[in-house]
Formats: C-alpha cells, structure tokens, sequence
DNA sequence: ATCCATTTCTGAACATCGTTCTAAAATATT
DNA sequence: AATATTTTAGAACGATGTTCAGAAATGGAT
C-alpha cells in the first residue's frame, strides 16, 4: 500500500558514502556538495536528505569508513622489534593520510558539530594511542606509555596537518615521510636519555 | 572632475581587516562573508571588492597583521637562558594562537590559493623557526639546530592544530600548554641524549 | 475496475554565499 | 548648464545547504 522503494536504503548508503569519499579526494571538503553527491551517487539531493539528515552525516560517515581502513592498514603492519616497528607504523600513518588528503580535510577542518563524539570514533583513535604506546612501554617500562604516545602522535599529527593542506612547504623543505621519522627518533632518543638518567 | 572619496583608502582597508579579525574571532572562517564584513566595516560590498579585490586577500591582510603581532609578542619575551626561554616561547605561541582560534583557522584551514606565498608571509615563518633554533645550537651545537627547531615547531604545530578546532580532547585530556611543553621537553631530552652518545 | 491511503521520491523554492557590474551620486571642467 | 570622470551602492547571477509540496507508484477496499 505505498510507492515501492526505489532504491535498496543500505546499497544507496554505500553509494553515497563512496561518491562522497570520491568528491572529497577531488576537490577536498568544498567539493562535497548535495548536488555533486546526488550526481554522483544517482539519486537526488531530497532522498538523500532523506536518508542521511544532512551533508555533515555524509561525511561522518566516510571518517567511519577512513578509520576503519586504517585499521585494517595497522593490523597488516608486518611485524617488528619495537623501534623499526614505531618508524613504520609513522610512516604508514603518514602515507595513508597523505594518499586521503580530502578525507583528511574532512576529519579534520570545519567546526567541531557536535560536543561528544560518537563512540566508535574515540573507540578508532583511542585503538591508535594503545597501538603506539605498546612499543614504548616495551622500550620505557618507567615511562608513562601512553602520555608519550599522545605526544608522539601529535607530533607526526602536525607533520600531517600542513602537508595534508599543501603548507608544510612553508616549515620545511624535508618529506612528510622524512619529518615523522624525525619526531619518532626524538621521542626514542629522549626515552633513552630519561632511562640513562 | 570626479566623485569625491567618501573613504579615506587606508582607514577603509584598516577598517575592513579589523573587522575581518572581529568576524574571524565570532566565528572562524565562515563567519568572513562579504556582507558581514560589509556591515561591520560601515562600506557595501561593492567598495571592498573594489578596494582588496576578494575576499582571500582580505584574510591575507589578516594574517600579515597576526604575524606581526606574534613577532612582537616574541620580541617582549623576558631573556631567559635557553631551556627556560624555549619552553617560555612555546607556551607563548600556543596561548597566542589559542586566543586568536578563528585567525589561526583562516592561517591553517581552506584551499592553498598561491603558489608562492608573499615573501612577507615566508619571511615571518623563518624568523620565528631561527628563534627556536637559536637556543637549539646553544644547548647541542653539534646538532642540525634548523632541522631540529622545523621539528619542534611541527611538533607544537599539531597541539594547536587540534587545540585550535576543539578536537585536543579527543587525543589527549591534557591542556595545551602541557603538551607543548613536554613537546619541548622531549626534544631537549633528545638532544642530550645525543650529546651524550 | 476504480478509488484511495500510504509511502517514496523528485525537484522547485528559500535564504545565503562570493562576486560582478550597472547605474546612481557627486564633483571639476568646459 | 552640460558633460566628463571617478566613486559608491546595491541589484543581479550562479552557486550553496536544506526544506517541502506534490508527483509517482503501489496494495487494499469497494
């Protein structure tokens, strides 16, 4: 007794979601646009309201699907000793990113929307943070792990950060790649110092 | 033999960036609408394209004021011997950036429009990494102290990047000027770490 | 067979955006 | 007075996110 459904609710999702990461990657965060997306996507700009609320869903959506793919990417992380292991793990954080630039945008420019984020969010970085922190608190039992893997993402965070956006030209004329393997060789070196001391 | 000015240009464009900077700080870089500016700076749109050309190269004259005034900010550091001096300025920059949120996101956030940034904008940025490497090679003169002050400068870069759009707290649940802090603590660790070796 | 209730879907409409450009305003010169 | 010249105002254009009235398409009731 209604209008059948015109599309599967969960394949138009998957649809759009994966037009949105296409835009994103094209022209970064201005590119993800309702009309682009329902181009893009097949539908139109109405159902896709309909079914996500707004643009801002889309693209919480698409960091779901981002860090689940880095997930993934960590988990394949060929294993290591301790400190090969920290470099690679940087490098590959930063390659991943770096190969996403506009997802990265996505992730990380724009107002803050919403005042708790959701679960699964904290839940993916929270997983990162442990993942750092193990091999440190291997290397550094007196150390504080996870501070200093706070510290050290951050670092290769802002390594990130301006090469994401095209400005790391502006800091420093090194890679991205050869700039995360500076920060980490700092956090080793002054994990070594606090040991001798 | 013409209409006469009814704005004196140079207070017109004073006008105009010290209203962007007003609008930038309400509400960051989507607050910075033409009309807004139109409003708060007492001329139509028409005057201010007419006078800066778009919108971007009113956020240029922004961001020319910013640097300024963060180099004088520096220059009023108390003297300090190195250790101190450093962490006294990394705190300095961040609490500097952190009150001017919505500036810092029009410096860091939105399409690279240039090629070539202004040579005053390139200028600012290797003053400020000389005044990092400067009590770097008095501490460790062996050391790269360039490369190591770009390393450093990244490191706190990532603090406020994150700190700067309200996503700090979904990495660690320290303040700022604490992880900016152990940012220059572990480099100065690892300097020493390298002296020592 | 016809009509209707119900749900799904479309796309026009609204306010706002950056930007352009026409024309009004205001003077100096002829 | 008329005109040329420059400055200013603001309407207009195409784009944006979002909403919503109605078209479309069915199953069930008559």
């Amino acid at each position: 007794m209604a209008r059948p459904r015109q599309y599967d609710p969960e394949t138009l999702r998957a649809a759009v979601v994966s037009a949105a990461r296409g835009l994103l990657e094209e022209g970064g965060p201005p590119a993800l646009t309702a009309r682009a997306l329902a181009q893009a996507s097949g539908a139109t700009s109405g159902t896709i309201y309909a079914s996500f609320g707004d643009l801002h869903s889309v693209l919480i959506e698409v960091n779901r699907d981002t860090f689940r793919e880095l997930g993934e990417m960590i988990d394949a992380l060929p294993d290591a000793p301790p400190e090969p292991w920290l470099y690679a793990l940087a490098e590959a954080y930063v390659d991943f990113m770096l190969e996403r630039k506009g997802v990265w945008r996505g992730l990380f420019e724009g107002d803050r929307v919403t005042d708790v984020f959701p679960q699964w969010y904290m839940a993916a970085i929270n997983a990162l943070l442990a993942k750092i922190a193990h091999p440190i608190a291997a290397l550094a039992p007196s150390e504080n792990a996870a501070e200093r893997a706070e510290e050290l993402f951050i670092s290769v965070h802002g390594v990130v950060a301006l090469a994401a956006i095209g400005r790391l030209d502006m800091v420093s004329p090194r890679s991205p790649k050869a700039l995360a393997h500076a920060a980490v060789n700092t956090m080793l070196s002054a994990l070594k110092e606090a040991s001798d001391a």
